[in-house]
DNA sequence: AGTACCTGCATTTTT
DNA sequence: TGCAGGTACT
C-alpha cells in the first residue's frame, strides 16, 4: 500500500470478513437473479456493458455485483469505486450493499456522485490545481452573482446579454471539459464576441477566491489526473473495479474523468439505457453508451430485458413507441406477465376537462370502485412535460380535495431563507466568504444598501483583502456615512462574538483521576491519556439558532405578513433541526453545497404530481399522461432547436413515462388549451399515432356527454383536429367515432356534483362566514360562504375560490 | 431605502 | 395569464 493511503481516515479497516458472513451472503446476493443478471454480476473483469431496461432489476444486479465482488474476495470495500448522479441513488445503492452482505461493509468511501468523488479527490490534491483543500464550492446562485460582477467588470450590456446566458455557455463548455483556452475560437465568441475571454475572468475570480462551481470538480479532476500520471497511476491501481450506473447521462467531462481511471483493460462496468437519455439538453452524450464498444475494444454487453415491473400491454406500447428512435442499441423487453389492461387513450375537449377526468379516475381508483383493488394514492402520479401543466392538475385537486405533492418544486436548500441562514453559517463559519458576506450584508435591512456595498467592494478591490476584512477597514478609515458605518460595525462585531462562540479558545481540562476541571487557553490535554479536555463552546445547533436570532434574521419573517412567511420560519427551524446531524457547521456546509436534495418523505397518502424528468427511476401502479399534444408533447421547442435529436429524446421521454406504470397507464391529450390566456387548439401528439393500437383502448371523453360541447366549432380548429384524427388509425374505434359525431350521449363518468359528498362535520362546524382562514396555496382570506364541506373563500391575494375546508385552517387573526 | 408600477417573457434540472 | 426583474417615483 503506498504511502498517500496510510493516512487517509477513510480507509476501510481491512479485516477479513468472517467466512460464515461470507457464506450467507453469497447465497443471498445470487438468490432470485436471471440468467442475465447473473451474468452482469459474475462478469467481473474487463469492461461490461450492461443495457438495463426499464423496469428489469438494473439495481439489483448492480448491488448483487458489488456484494459479489466484496464476498469472492477480488476487492475491498475501499477498492471499488461506484459512480451515480444523484445522491439519492448514492443513498440508496449504500443502503442495500449493506443488506445484502450484512454490516460487514461499514463503509464504501468511494460510493457516490460524480461531484462528490471529486471533491473528495480534490481536497486531497487542490495544489496540484492550483487550489487550497479547504476550497469552497459556489452553487448556481454565487456563480451567477460573481458572474454578473465579472460582466459588469467588462462593461457590457447586460440586458442585451444577460449573465444568465454566459452561465449557461460555460456551465456546456465545463460539461464538454473545456477550459477557457480550449474553446473553438467561434464559440468563444458569442456572447458581445467576449464569451471566451469572460469565461477565463471567471476562472480567474474563482482561484482568487479559492472556490470551485460545480462544473469545476471535474474539469479540476480531469486536469489533475492528465497533468499528474502519477497520481493517476496509484488511483488506477487502487481501483480495482469500477461501477458507473445511468451512464447514458454522462457528459464529456465525466466520460473523460472514467477513462481516465479505468484506463484500457480496467475493471468497468457501465450500467445504462440509451433509451431513457433524456437530459441531452444538460450536457449528457448519448453518444457515450452507443459507443462503448469502440471506446473499449472486446467490451461485453449484456442486455436486461425481462422486465419485472410492467403488465404487457404497457410494454408494448412502450416498446411501440421508442422504436421510432433510429440511434439506439435496442432491446426487447418481455415480461412473464400475462394479464393486464390496455393503455387507456382519451381526447378532452380542454386542459380543465382533462384535470377532471383524471382527478376522477384517481378516485375511482383509490376508492376501489367496481371491485378493483384500492390503489393507495401514494401510487399513483401524474407525469406531465413540463411544470406550468401541473397548475391545472393542483387546482383540480385542491377543489375535490384530494391530497396531492408536486416532487420536484424548488429545493429545500434553494429557497430564498434558507440560503440567507446558509450565508450567515458560512460567514461565520469560513475565513472570509466574500459571497456569503454580500449576500446577508443587508438582510435583514440594516441600511446597507447599494452604496455601502460599492464602497466595500471597491476597498477590497484596492486592497486585495477579502470582503470583510475590506468592511473592517473601511470601518475603521471612517468611510460612509456615519449612520452606514455603525451599522456595518454592529455587523462586524456580531460576526466576530459568533466567531468566538464558534472556535473557543478555551478548553475545559479535565483530570479523569481526580475529577478536578481546570479552564485552559488549549487543548495540550489531548496528549495526556488521564485528562480529557472539552472545548468551551456552545453547541452548533445552539449556535446556529443565536445567529438566526441576533442578526433579527428570524425577526424579518416574524414582522412579515405574507402568506408564505410562517411556511419559511418553519423551514427555518427545520433547518436548525438538521445541524443535529452534523458534528459542527463546517461539517454541514461541506454537506450542503453538495447535497442539495429534501427528502423529507411525508407520511400522508398523497398522489404525486411531476415532471417526467423528475420521474425517472420511479414507478407507480397507476400513471397519468396528459397533455400529449403536438407541441406540447412533444415540446415544439425541442424540435426546432435540435431537429431530429430533439425528438428522439421527446420520444425517449415518452418511453420513460409509459414504462413507469405498473398496471395502469392512461394517456391524454386535449383539443384547445389555454395558453397565456390565449385559445389554442392543438392535435393529439404524433407519440399517439406510434402507440400500436393492439395495446390501446380508446375511450370516450365524458366531456361531451352534457353537450356542453356539442357544437365543435364554436372555438374553431375542430376540423383540423378531425382530418388529424381520420388519420390516426387509434381513432377508428366506435369510441372516438361517437365523439365526432354525437353531441349528447353518456360519459363514462358521471359528474363530480353528482355523486355523494363526503361532509367533514369537524370541519363545517370549524368555519363560518366571516372566518379568517389560511390557505397553504393562496394565503389569507374570509370565508363568504359554506356549502357542505366547500368553502368559498375571499383571499386577500388569490381573489375568490372554492376550496374543500380540510384545505385551510383557521387563522388565529386579532379582531379589530 | 422602499414601494409601486411596468415590461418582457414563458421546457426539461442535478450537482 | 402570472411572474420576475428592472425602473421610477416617493
Amino acid at each position: 500500500m503506498s504511502e498517500i493511503w496510510t493516512d487517509d481516515p477513510d480507509d476501510f479497516d481491512p479485516r477479513p470478513l468472517s467466512q460464515r458472513a461470507a457464506a450467507r451472503s453469497r447465497a443471498a446476493y445470487l438468490d432470485g437473479l436471471n440468467p442475465a443478471q447473473r451474468q452482469a454480476v459474475e462478469t467481473t473483469e474487463g469492461a461490461v456493458l450492461v443495457l438495463a431496461g426499464a423496469g428489469t432489476g438494473k439495481t439489483s444486479a448492480l448491488t448483487a455485483r458489488i456484494a459479489h465482488l466484496l464476498a469472492t474476495g477480488k476487492a475491498q470495500p475501499n477498492e471499488i469505486l461506484a459512480v451515480t448522479f444523484t445522491n439519492k441513488a448514492a443513498r440508496e445503492m449504500r443502503l442495500r450493499v449493506g443488506a445484502l452482505i450484512g454490516g460487514a461493509v461499514e463503509g464504501m468511501p468511494w460510493l457516490g456522485t460524480f461531484h462528490a468523488l471529486c471533491v473528495k479527490l480534490l481536497r486531497r490534491h487542490a495544489e496540484l490545481v492550483g487550489l487550497k483543500s479547504n476550497f469552497g464550492i459556489l452553487d448556481s446562485d454565487d456563480q451567477l452573482r460573481l458572474l454578473k460582477q465579472v460582466v459588469s467588470a467588462a462593461a457590457i450590456d447586460d440586458k442585451r446579454w444577460p449573465p444568465r446566458m454566459l452561465a449557461g455557455l460555460i456551465d456546456r463548455w465545463k460539461n464538454r471539459a473545456l477550459g477557457p483556452d480550449a474553446v473553438p475560437p467561434e464559440e468563444g465568441a458569442q456572447y458581445a464576441g467576449k464569451g471566451a475571454a469572460l469565461y477565463a475572468a471567471y476562472q480567474a475570480r474563482l482561484a482568487t477566491l479559492n472556490a470551485c462551481d460545480f462544473g469545476d470538480l471535474l474539469l479540476h479532476c480531469v486536469r489533475l489526473f492528465q497533468d499528474n500520471p502519477d497520481v493517476l497511476a496509484r488511483y488506477r491501481r487502487w481501483f480495482r473495479y469500477i461501477l458507473v450506473d445511468e451512464y447514458q447521462d454522462t457528459n464529456v467531462a465525466q466520460y473523460l474523468w472514467l477513462r481516465l481511471l479505468a484506463g484500457t483493460g480496467g475493471n468497468l462496468c457501465c450500467v445504462g439505457d440509451d433509451d431513457q437519455s433524456i437530459y441531452g439538453w444538460r450536457g449528457a452524450e448519448v453518444g457515450n453508451i452507443l459507443r462503448f464498444e469502440k471506446d473499449f475494444p472486446g467490451a461485453v454487453i449484456i442486455r436486461l430485458e425481462q422486465n419485472y415491473r410492467s403488465t404487457p400491454h404497457i410494454l408494448g406500447a412502450a416498446s411501440g413507441v421508442i422504436a421510432g428512435n433510429k440511434d439506439r442499441l435496442g432491446k426487447t423487453l418481455w415480461t412473464e406477465e400475462s394479464q393486464g389492461e390496455k393503455v387507456r387513450l382519451i381526447g378532452h375537449w380542454d386542459g380543465e376537462e382533462e384535470a377532471r377526468w383524471v382527478g376522477e379516475e384517481i378516485e375511482r381508483y383509490s376508492s376501489g370502485a367496481r371491485g378493483l383493488d384500492p390503489i393507495p394514492l401514494n401510487d399513483m402520479a401524474v407525469l406531465v412535460r413540463a411544470s406550468h401543466q401541473m397548475r391545472a392538475f393542483e387546482d383540480r385537486f385542491l377543489t375535490i380535495g384530494l391530497p396531492y405533492r408536486v416532487i420536484g418544486g424548488p429545493r429545500f436548500y434553494e429557497r430564498a431563507e434558507i440560503r440567507d441562514a446558509m450565508a450567515y453559517f458560512r460567514v461565520v463559519a469560513q475565513p472570509d466568504d466574500g459571497l456569503a458576506f454580500e449576500r446577508i450584508l443587508n438582510t435583514p435591512k440594516r441600511g446597507l444598501g447599494d452604496k455601502a456595498q460599492a464602497e466595500i467592494n471597491a476597498a477590497a478591490r484596492a486592497s486585495g483583502l477579502g470582503l470583510i476584512d475590506a468592511a473592517r477597514m473601511v470601518v475603521e478609515d471612517g468611510g460612509l456615512t456615519a449612520r452606514a458605518r455603525g451599522a456595518l460595525k454592529q455587523l462586524l462585531n456580531q460576526i466576530d462574538r459568533w466567531r468566538a462562540l464558534a472556535f473557543p479558545t478555551k478548553f475545559e481540562r479535565v483530570d479523569l483521576g481526580t475529577g478536578n476541571i481546570i479552564v485552559t487557553d488549549d487543548d495540550v490535554a489531548l496528549e495526556v491519556e488521564r485528562f480529557q479536555s472539552v472545548p468551551l463552546n456552545v453547541d452548533h445547533v445552539e449556535l446556529a439558532q443565536v445567529i438566526l436570532d441576533e442578526s433579527g434574521y428570524t425577526a424579518m419573517w416574524k414582522a412579515d405578513k405574507s402568506p408564505e412567511a410562517p411556511g419559511r420560519l418553519d423551514n427555518l427551524k427545520e433547518l436548525v433541526k438538521a445541524l443535529q446531524e452534523f458534528e459542527n457547521l463546517t461539517g454541514f456546509l461541506e454537506h450542503v453545497s453538495l447535497v442539495m436534495d429534501n427528502a423529507q418523505e411525508d407520511a400522508v397518502e398523497k398522489v404525486s404530481v411531476m415532471t417526467l424528468h423528475a420521474a425517472k427511476g420511479l414507478e407507480f401502479r397507476a400513471v397519468f399522461l396528459p397533455g400529449w399534444e403536438d407541441g406540447l408533447f412533444p415540446s415544439q421547442r425541442s424540435m426546432d432547436e435540435s431537429g431530429v435529436k430533439g425528438l428522439e429524446e421527446e420520444r425517449r421521454l415518452a418511453y420513460v413515462g409509459v414504462t413507469r406504470a405498473r398496471e395502469h397507464c392512461a394517456i391524454s391529450f386535449a383539443a384547445n388549451r389555454r395558453i397565456y390566456n390565449q385559445w389554442q387548439n392543438a392535435l393529439p401528439s404524433r407519440f399517439i399515432d406510434e402507440l400500436p393500437r393492439e395495446h390501446v383502448e380508446v375511450l370516450t371523453p365524458p366531456g361531451l356527454a352534457g353537450g356542453r360541447y356539442g357544437v365543435a366549432e364554436a372555438v374553431g380548429g375542430a376540423s383540423t383536429l378531425e382530418r388529424r384524427a381520420a388519420e390516426a388509425s387509434v381513432y377508428n374505434s366506435p369510441g372516438w367515432r361517437r365523439m365526432q359525431t354525437q353531441g349528447a350521449q353518456r360519459g363514462v363518468a358521471s359528474p363530480r356534483e353528482a355523486r355523494a359528498l363526503v361532509i367533514d362535520a369537524e370541519a363545517m362546524a370549524a368555519f363560518s362566514e366571516g372566518t379568517r382562514v389560511f390557505h397553504q396555496k393562496f394565503g389569507y382570506g374570509l370565508v363568504t360562504g359554506v356549502e357542505g364541506d366547500k368553502l368559498t373563500i375571499a383571499f386577500e391575494k388569490a381573489g375568490e375560490k372554492r376550496v374543500v375546508a380540510s384545505f385551510v385552517t383557521a387563522a388565529d387573526a386579532a379582531p379589530f
